[in-house]
RNA sequence: CGCGGAGUGGAGCAGCUUGGUAGCUCGUCGGGCUCAUAACCCGAAGGUCGUAGGUUCAAAUCCUGCCUCCGCAA
């Protein structure tokens, strides 16, 4: 079975690994994202898919765009007989979708039709999801529309993080892409159609975003604390500077919103119960215990967190 | 040359402006108190102040180069 593997992020390795070691599929190309300036030094970096396609010796591309005839010729020119994409990050034009045999698969992490769009682990952890998974579906022109084809769901854990949620998520990917690719190929697959009246959408996550708001409860507060780790990373002010919360976890005590009610351990209230604050990150500092912070910056009871 | 912060015993910080004895909160080790403890009391160990030069009678502190870490922006 001829597959182009379409993906770009962590999220996309395992598939694309697990593909790349089974004997029944011949992956004959990966596209993905251009490399990138990464970081303060503006160092080109590859995309996590790409370093991973040429460790299996697989040929990549890198188009900035799906539109080109000419990159359309050459999809065609691959023969696929599925093209299977994972968090690729751009999206496939009609006359792509046309091009396999069996069409386009692509391995969605959420349970659909809840949370499509850009960040579904994420908004499952904030919107404090109990369940959430991974499915698969036969791609349409519509942002994440098309009829799905398997599922496999799992349970959140109450202190689990977006970026851990991720690493269980990536591989029960891998999983249900090679499930649907079977049942494809044996004729068994079954499609369903997505309830759009049942469906929600997973906004990107924005840099106002980040704002933790004491009022909030605070299972709301531990819930953007978790969502947004590791990117982009809960924050607060303090003494005029950006503090970066990591971890936290919830507490029962309660108090006045944003303002720390014990010391050790370090304790902030908010607007119902309050959260410890395990991993913060000062603004030009590095990353540490939160009781170290509280430590250093002589950080006493009712100091407030709102400025 | 994008903007900015930071490197001080094991951890987190102060001291630097105005050079002159290495400080604070913890941790560690020993001892004490206690039914007990992450609590309290007493004592101890542990730092060529990122690095290389320079200025000076004298540099953590002033000047210059370099290395490393981090926030913003992309």
């Amino acid at each position: 079975m001829n597959i182009v593997f379409m993906g770009t992020p962590d999220f996309a390795v395992p598939s694309l690994t697990a593909l790349a070691e089974s004997e029944k599929y011949n992956v004959r190309a990966v596209y993905t994202q251009p490399d990138k300036p990464v970081g303060r030094k503006r160092i080109l970096t590859p995309p996590d898919v790409k370093v991973c396609a040429q460790k299996y010796g697989i040929d990549v591309y890198q188009p900035s765009t799906l539109k080109d005839e000419s990159v359309v010729e050459e999809l065609k020119g691959l023969e696929p007989d599925v093209i299977v994409v994972i968090a690729y990050g751009k999206i496939l034009p009609k006359t792509v979708l046309d091009i396999p045999k069996f069409g386009c698969i692509n391995i969605h992490g959420s349970l659909l039709p809840k949370l499509r769009g850009a960040a579904p682990i994420q908004r499952s952890v904030i919107d404090g999801e109990e369940e959430t998974g991974v499915t698969s579906m036969l791609m349409d022109v519509g942002l994440d529309t098309g009829d799905m084809l398997l599922k496999n769901s799992v349970k959140i854990l109450p202190d689990e993080t977006a970026g851990e949620l991720f690493d269980r998520l990536a591989p029960l990917g891998a999983q249900t892409l090679l499930e649907t690719l079977e049942k494809i190929e044996n004729g068994t697959i079954e499609r369903e159609k997505q309830n759009d009246s049942l469906s929600t959408y997973a906004a990107m996550l924005s840099k106002e975003e980040c704002v933790i708001d004491w009022n909030l409860s605070a299972d709301a507060v531990h819930n953007k604390v978790r969502g947004m780790n590791p990117w982009p990373v809960a924050v607060t002010m303090f003494k005029g500077k950006k503090l970066k919360i990591y971890r936290t976890r919830v507490c029962n005590r309660s108090g006045e919103p944003s303002k720390v009610i014990s010391v050790n351990p370090p304790v902030v209230a908010c607007g119902e119960g309050s959260v410890e604050l395990l991993e913060v990150q000062l603004e030009g500092k590095n990353r540490m215990n939160a009781a170290d912070f509280f430590r250093g910056q002589r950080i006493a009871v009712s100091d407030s967190f709102s400025e």
